[in-house]
DNA sequence: AGCGAGTTGCGAGTTATTCGCAGTTACTAT
DNA sequence: ATAGTAACTGCGAATAACTCGCAACTCGCT
């Protein structure tokens, strides 16, 4: 039978700390190391925060998450199937809005026609001003 | 008479210190403070690194140097006039290319006028795989 | 020359992440 | 089922990159 889990599928095993990280990036969307291993703490309190941050880079080898770097510092989580869309943060206000990634499109083209670049636009965010903190 | 130093100019006192950091980093191109340290340490060799710190955020204050954030997590320093060219980050290699802002021209104006943002293509760098690391 | 705010140096404190190691556990092959 | 073993976890210590508080100093004004 076919019934493999999807982490078993990578060649990982399955651990209960092993999945609920991934469930907690998959349900929280954006999320730092620290949320995650709160999130995770709901249902198992005990987990070490060096378990969520090594596991958090095992399933980015793997490639069932992906992180993005919004700028401070530290790096935000998503699942890898949630990526569609770039992001776009407020220096202002300190938003972190989303675009689809389509709007990167020409500019993605640019650099790979110009020179030979190819371009990850949902790794970094798209810094800038928020509609709101341009107007008055 | 006219024969102010562009400190003074800007409101803050002239102090040797301040005076090296300002220069490494016109010096240096793409500099994080570690490196800004070094380099004014050739000269002023007691320097200290809060004090790097803290001239690089003064300097920016007022608008002689910027950052940008090249991912990792330390932010790196440019002299503000030499700010012309947005980053392209290998992910593989790690090198670091550059690219002449217009080419996000397009890019700038999409968000310009479907989000209302404003986007300041040099904060960020972009990342991505470069022409070498594509081709085998 | 002398005053006062702005600066500096220094060391301690923070925050975020990584590492080593010993004990435990999930999977594999009997 | 069961035992073996490599992967995984928890824990505490270590590191890295800043940041902060404070006393001493100095730049620029008068």
């Amino acid at each position: 039978m076919a019934g493999k889990h999807e982490l078993h599928e990578k060649g990982l095993r399955l651990t209960p700390q092993r999945e609920l990280v991934l469930s907690a990036v998959r349900s929280l969307g954006h999320a730092t190391p620290e949320e995650v291993a709160e999130k995770v703490r709901e249902t198992h309190p005990g987990i070490n925060l060096s378990t969520v941050y090594r596991n958090l880079e095992t399933l980015q080898n793997v490639g069932l998450v992906l992180h993005t770097h919004l700028g401070h510092g530290g790096a935000t989580y998503h699942a890898a199937e949630e990526l569609t869309h770039l992001h776009l943060v407020c220096g202002t206000c300190g938003s972190v809005g989303d675009a689809p990634i389509e709007a990167a499109a020409n500019f993605v083209n640019v650099l790979a026609d110009d020179y030979g670049f190819k371009t990850d636009v949902t790794h970094f965010a798209v810094y800038g001003t928020c509609a709101a903190c341009v107007k008055p």
